[in-house]
DNA sequence: CTTAATATGTAATATTATAACATTTCATTT
DNA sequence: AAATGAAATGTTATAATATTACATATTAAG
């Protein structure tokens, strides 16, 4: 999967695929279980490049657990979200699945307000430069949201 | 005010009566009206450096107007904003008050995890460097969140 | 003063997220 | 295989954040 396939038609079964085979790769690795909820909230936030509310995938789950409450979403999302299977749109409360989970990355999120697709940049210079900036004045980062709004090239 | 007297103590109402004063020239230049209502709010806001809720202001404004109601706030909220006198710190659903409203600025948020201070930090360099990645995959971007968590020097 | 636009009042409700406690499932030890 | 303890899920309730809709009041302009 590269960047520029996300602006275009792709093979998204392909892409869906392989995003849950790094999941199950990266969850035994770490020896965390991806259970069969999470594992199916995470085809579901995966099935497009969509960025998706907790309760819109609560929507989704329940045509098949008709009976799911908004806890195990949000359990799911946070299981995921700390495996780095999932990353949460600050700006839009909503969720995208991470394409890149099996390497370390930096990465800033593109979002276009109009399809609402949203995906990874690849951006290290921008995380030096921050960094830097912030050990001037002794500022100790921990985590960092770059989140960049806008029209993507299929809508403007 | 520089960004370093942020870190330490320093004379806070001149800092605040600035704050209102620049908002109030803004205000007059854009042909806007501040009313009552929402320079408090303002006030309430830039208080303290800390990054402040809506319904945590709703709590203080409401010392004054025991029957004021979210929408009072939120409607305040979403003036401030517009006229680029508040921030919105979206992984804090909270807010803080601008202190470079009267010029353009291109910046990055520090919030201090421990003690909530957050302040506004001059990054073109980060701006220009996610312009360029944006341009070259031909995204038009519109609106940028950049929010760096940590602990301050004060804190860590 | 009249008018139209803007701001505020008021009530209700929508949206997003978590707390608390019971029960079940799973992996490990015996 | 049974006992144990930890992790996951079920269930109910509620907290926290934000908006809609419509009525009334205030303001600025003609
Ligand atoms: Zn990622
Ligand atoms: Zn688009
Ligand atoms: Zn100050
Ligand atoms: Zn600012």
């Amino acid at each position: 999967m590269h960047n520029d396939e996300l602006q275009h038609p792709h093979n998204h079964q392909a892409c869906l695929e392989q995003a849950l085979h790094i999941a199950d790769t990266i969850c035994v690795k770490k020896g965390v279980r991806l259970t069969t909820i999470r594992r199916r909230i995470l085809e579901l936030i995966c099935s497009s490049h969509k960025a998706i509310g907790a309760y819109e995938l609560l929507d989704l789950f329940r045509v098949e657990d008709a009976k799911a409450k908004p806890v195990t979403i949000y359990r799911a999302l946070d299981f995921l979200i700390t495996a780095g299977l999932v990353h949460k749109i600050e700006s839009l409360n909503a969720f995208i699945g991470c394409l890149q989970a099996e390497k370390q990355h930096q990465s800033v999120i593109l979002i276009c307000d109009q399809c609402k697709n949203a995906y990874e940049l690849n951006a290290a210079p921008v995380y030096e430069s921050l960094f830097t900036m912030s050990k001037k004045i002794q500022f100790k980062p921990t985590s960092l949201t770059i989140e960049l709004h806008g029209l993507c090239v299929a809508c403007a």
